[in-house]
DNA sequence: ATCCACCTTCCGACCGTTCGGTAGACTATG
DNA sequence: CATAGTCTACCGAACGGTCGGAAGGTGGAT
C-alpha cells in the first residue's frame, strides 16, 4: 500500500489534468481531442471516463481548481485597506504575474480556454472570473478616486492591466535567464508606472511585501 | 455588370471572409465548421470551396491580408527616424488599436487564430508576425539607448507592450460612449508611462501626428 | 458555347461518448 | 485460510453524429 508520502508519484486523475492543461493551451480546447490527450497520458480513451464525466468537465476543473488557488492569494493582498492602494496592487499583481508563470498551463487554460465551457460550466466560471478581475479593477479605482493615478477610466485600464497579464502567459517561454519573480515585478512596475504613478514608491510596495 | 462602384454590395468571397473572420474570432477557428460558416453566409459548404481551397486557406487569407493592411500603416511610421522615438512609438500604438478596434474580426484572428494555421501558411505568417512586431520592439530598444525609457528588458517590455493590446481586442466590446481613437490614446498614453517616460511628451506626439 | 456561382450528393475519418467486460486489490464473513 | 462481494482502474468495440473536403450536375449570364 502507498504510503501517502510527499513526494509519491501523482494519481491519474491529476495526471490527466496536467497533461489536460498543457495540450489545451498548446493546441486549443477544441483542437485537442479526447484520443490526444489519452495517448499523452498513456491510457485509452475510455479510461478517461472513468475520471472525468465529460470534456467540458475536465476544463472545468482545470479552471475552478486555478481560480481557487489564485483568488484567496490576491483576496487577501487586496483587502489590506489599512495599506496604500498603489501597494497593494503592486504587490496582487507580481502575486498574479509569478503564479501565472509557475502554473503557466493552468492559468492559460483559465485565460484563455474558459469561453469554450459550456452554459452549465459557463454561469459558474464568469462569476469567479468577474470576482477576481474586480478585486484589480477595484483597487485601481480606488488609486484613482484617491488621487493616486493619473489614468481616469478604470474600466479601460483594467483591460490594459489585464490584458498586459494575458498577453505575458500567451507569450511567455521559460527560458532559464530571468527568475519569474524578477519578470513579475518587472511587470508590476510597468503597469503601476502605466497607470500613472510617476515613480513606483519602494517604500509602499515594500512594506505590503511582508 | 457590376460598374466597381464604392458602395456597392460585396462579392460572395468577401463575404465569405468577413463572416468567417467573425465567426473565427468568437467561436475559435477550431470551434467553427465550415458548415456553421456556410449557414451564416447563407450559401452551402461546398460552395465555399469554389472561393477558397480549403479552411486552413481561408484562414491565411484572412490573416495575410489584415498584415497587408497594417503592417505598412505602422512602417512608415517607425521609419520616420528624424522625430524622437517616443512620439513614434505612441503614434504607431495609436494606429495599432484603431485599426484593431475598428478591424476587430480580422486583427483578433491575426492575434488569436494565426497559431492554428498548418506548416506550409505558419511559415509566410510567422515571418510577417515577426517583423510587425519587430517594429515596435526596435523602437523600444532605440528608446532605451537613447535613455528615454526606464524599462531595461526591451523583450519584457514589448510583451507587455503588446500583450496589453491583444487584450484588448479579446476584451473589448463595441460600446457607444467612447470614441476608438480616445481608447487608442489612452492605451498608447498608458503604455508609454508604463516605458517609464516620466510624463507623455505633448510635443513630440502632436509632432509625429501630422 | 463557355464559364461562373451555386447546388446535391457523397465520402472516409474522426469526434465525444457509452457500454460491457476484465484484472486485481481490498474487505468481510465463515 | 478460504471465499465471496465490492471497488477501482482500465480496456476494446461500437454508437450516432459531424468533420473537412471531392465529384459532378444545373442554370443563368456573357
Amino acid at each position: 500500500m502507498s504510503q501517502e508520502g510527499y513526494p509519491s508519484e501523482p494519481g491519474t486523475g491529476e495526471r490527466i489534468r496536467d497533461t489536460a492543461a498543457a495540450l489545451f493551451r498548446q493546441e486549443g480546447f477544441n483542437g485537442t481531442s479526447m484520443q490526444d490527450l489519452a495517448t499523452a497520458v498513456g491510457i485509452t480513451k475510455s479510461s478517461l471516463y472513468h475520471h472525468y464525466a465529460s470534456k467540458q468537465a475536465l476544463l472545468a476543473d482545470i479552471i475552478a481548481s486555478t481560480m481557487n488557488l489564485v483568488i484567496p492569494l490576491v483576496r487577501e493582498t487586496a483587502a489590506a485597506t489599512d495599506l496604500p492602494v498603489s501597494g497593494r496592487l503592486h504587490r496582487s499583481l507580481v502575486l498574479h504575474v509569478e503564479e501565472s508563470i509557475l502554473e503557466l498551463d493552468y492559468v492559460a487554460c483559465f485565460a484563455e480556454e474558459g469561453r469554450f465551457l459550456s452554459s452549465d460550466f459557463m454561469a459558474t466560471h464568469q462569476e469567479k472570473k468577474d470576482q477576481y478581475e474586480r478585486l484589480f479593477r477595484d483597487m485601481i479605482e480606488e488609486g484613482i478616486d484617491k488621487g493616486e493615478f493619473l489614468v481616469q477610466d478604470s474600466a479601460l485600464a483594467a483591460m490594459a492591466i489585464l490584458g498586459m497579464c494575458d498577453g505575458l502567459i500567451r507569450r511567455y517561454r521559460p527560458t532559464g535567464d530571468r527568475l519569474p519573480s524578477e519578470i513579475a515585478t518587472v511587470f508590476a512596475d510597468t503597469a503601476l508606472r502605466g497607470l500613472g504613478q510617476p515613480e513606483v514608491d519602494r517604500v509602499a510596495v515594500a512594506e505590503v511585501a511582508r
